[in-house]
DNA sequence: TATTGTTATACTCTATAACTATA
DNA sequence: TATAGTTATAGAGTATAACAATA
């Protein structure tokens, strides 16, 4: 491959991947306002696993600690999570309820539908997913890791 | 492949598109204030090929033809862009300047540059372009057709 | 009467800074 | 003194609705 092919590949790629990041957010949002969740709780739903100290989540997020009170709050308001004290009491955790458990999967099965990537065959859609992976900051997220998928059984 | 496995693929990927979707619009964000320039003024600039109507503008960019016009005065403030006048005299077209084009091409090297696909080699950075190419609306944009290269030359 | 661009207004998401309770 | 969460405030991005000019 010459350096000027590989150039033009570089920036259509990176012009490409915008135009594609606009659009996964843009199906998302849709897919998450159907159930009549805001993008900030849907994102923060799929974040949470073990109860988490609420500094945790924000770095998880990628957003200050302060935002997360408010996403805090509203989650509490709806039923999908809840605080519970921590050890050092300076400290709280958020902890997912079985009906934000719930959400969080009606969550995934209506974005999973909504997705542009079902558009292509199931062959492609694994090989896309594992050079996404490989995009994804190493360590930064456990999605790093290698694809290894637990073929069905 | 069974089902339950492409099931497993396809809500990992959704997932993961969503990931990366933040990560790339987070780089897209770092490369071009970087430049000093906000976003919804890059993204309109990288938008402008030939003088556009600003309504049209608007629906290229998917977004309400009142925020253009906070776009186009932003834009007409850096003399990056003008206001021209269109056949119909309610029609204004955008029109990118002399120096707008410069800093559409410096906008495209530096988030090429900082774009998270620098991670793989030349050839996967092809396999990947072609997969998200497919992934676009089909006519929406010009950039959904097929990859094709014009291989150094 | 319908359409283009503008203005006024409001809403959502998010950050910064000051505050409190605890460590 | 430092840290976790909260509150108050501000700013960016974007949408809706009413409006003026033109078709």
């Amino acid at each position: 491959m010459t350096d000027e092919r590989a150039t033009v590949v570089s920036r259509r790629l990176a012009r490409t991947l915008i135009l594609v990041g606009e659009q996964i957010k843009a199906s998302f949002a849709e897919s998450v306002e159907s159930l009549g969740m805001p993008v900030p709780l849907a994102r923060t739903l799929l974040a949470l696993g073990a109860p988490e100290p609420m500094r945790d989540l924000a770095d998880h997020l990628s957003c200050d600690p302060s935002h997360i009170t408010g996403i805090a709050d509203r989650l509490e308001e709806r039923g999908l999570a809840r605080r519970v004290a921590g050890q050092d009491r300076r400290v709280k955790l958020l902890e997912i309820t079985d009906e934000g458990r719930a959400m969080r999967d009606r969550i995934i099965a209506v974005a999973t539908a909504g997705s542009p990537t079902t558009r292509l065959d199931p062959k492609d859609r694994e090989l896309l997913l594992s050079l996404l992976e490989r995009l994804l900051d190493d360590g930064a997220d456990e999605s790093a890791r290698p694809v290894e998928v637990s073929a069905g059984r």
